[in-house]
DNA sequence: TTGCCAGCCTAACAATCGTTAGTTAGACTG
DNA sequence: CAGTCTAACTAACGATTGTTAGGCTGGCAA
């Protein structure tokens, strides 16, 4: 019988599975890999998962999860204005990819190996996300603050930085991740403000 | 008898290679995926390449003797302001990423599955490109044109975005690559100029 | 004590991997 | 016309892939 999705031992492969693929990157990680990582045999692995794409499935979305729940209130919140909402989104984003770091590497490196119904599945969150950050730098050059920047370009300058973090953010390293995130924020904000 | 490695049989190979590696990863790219692009069986390539992994290590060589040529010149250009050589830098490198966008998506994630030698020869060019933006925005910080940040986060936020752009520019969409190559360093100087 | 069952093991499966070897058809060269 | 070279073919190799099936074991429940 197959285990739940949730109880310890999967959460250790998942774990140890989110390390590998980010380290080799998913198709060059074979099931052995992890089992060997657990000290296990690579068939008991089944015991508790169905397919080595499922466990890349859970590690996907649980990271998409988790940037849907932290930035969508921020990217909501429309009583404040465009600069301090893309401010607010940008720290959140840094927020994620540093507390998860390896779960947000995979999420962004390896979901075009999911199967198609599921990468297009995922491939729609991607983009309804992208769209956070053009619709709050639109709003910003509607109203003035920001200047008339190209909406797409800049979004997608944002977001890659964003997410080029987790390959080179070290926790141990000089600055903290709140450092990272404030950084970041300023940056783009500056990059974008109407001059005074 | 192994041909040259600049035939124009190879050059083919290496282009379907290059096209076939950045949709599907190196890793989950056969020979004979490639050799079916081609028309060709799978043990007919080797007639053309020592093996999988030397093609890769040609199209890696190449995208990044192409990054050097085009971005030392620029970057060594001491008689300009460091504000003026950055603009230069990001120009030549939003250059070199759109006008051989696939070999520059293979360069810049498939890297990583060379074999520990020829690895450690390309981290070692990747660091020593990333200190010439290190380097241009500290003289830039020392000389008061910029502002007082964090030198690696910005160096590794420009590149982070120019590096991005291979994967949503399409050379069919609204922005040339010159459109594209001017707003990220109108950005990136935005956000590291003093404020007059 | 008995029985169950989760959790692991071993062994094997069909498919596919990168690569090698031997062969063949056709086009040049003398 | 004979000889050589090129570029492809077919076939096979050993290894590895994801996955399945069946058996063993130790601890908990009745």
């Amino acid at each position: 019988m197959t285990a739940g999705t949730d109880t310890p031992r999967r959460l250790q492969i998942e774990e140890v599975a989110s390390a590998l693929f980010r380290e080799r990157g998913y198709a060059a990680t074979s099931v052995r890999d992890i089992a060997q990582a657990l000290n296990l045999q690579g068939g008991s692995l089944y015991a508790h998962m169905a397919s080595k794409e499922d466990v890349l499935w859970s590690i996907v979305t649980r990271a998409a999860d988790k940037f849907n729940s932290q930035l969508g209130p921020v990217a909501e919140a429309t009583e404040a204005s465009p600069a301090d909402r893309l401010a607010n989104m940008i720290r959140a984003h840094v927020g994620v990819v540093t507390s998860i770091q390896k779960d947000a590497a995979v999420f962004l490196h390896e979901w075009r190996f999911l199967s198609s119904a599921r990468r297009e599945e995922m491939q729609a969150r991607r983009d309804a996300y992208e769209a956070l950050f053009r619709d709050v730098i639109s709003a910003g050059v509607e109203q003035g603050e920001f200047r008339e920047v190209d909406v797409k370009t800049s979004a997608m300058a944002i977001l890659s930085a964003l997410n080029g973090i987790p390959t080179w953010y070290r926790p141990s390293g000089p600055l903290t991740a709140d450092q990272i995130a404030d950084e970041h924020a300023d940056l783009f904000l500056r990059a974008l403000e109407s001059p005074r």
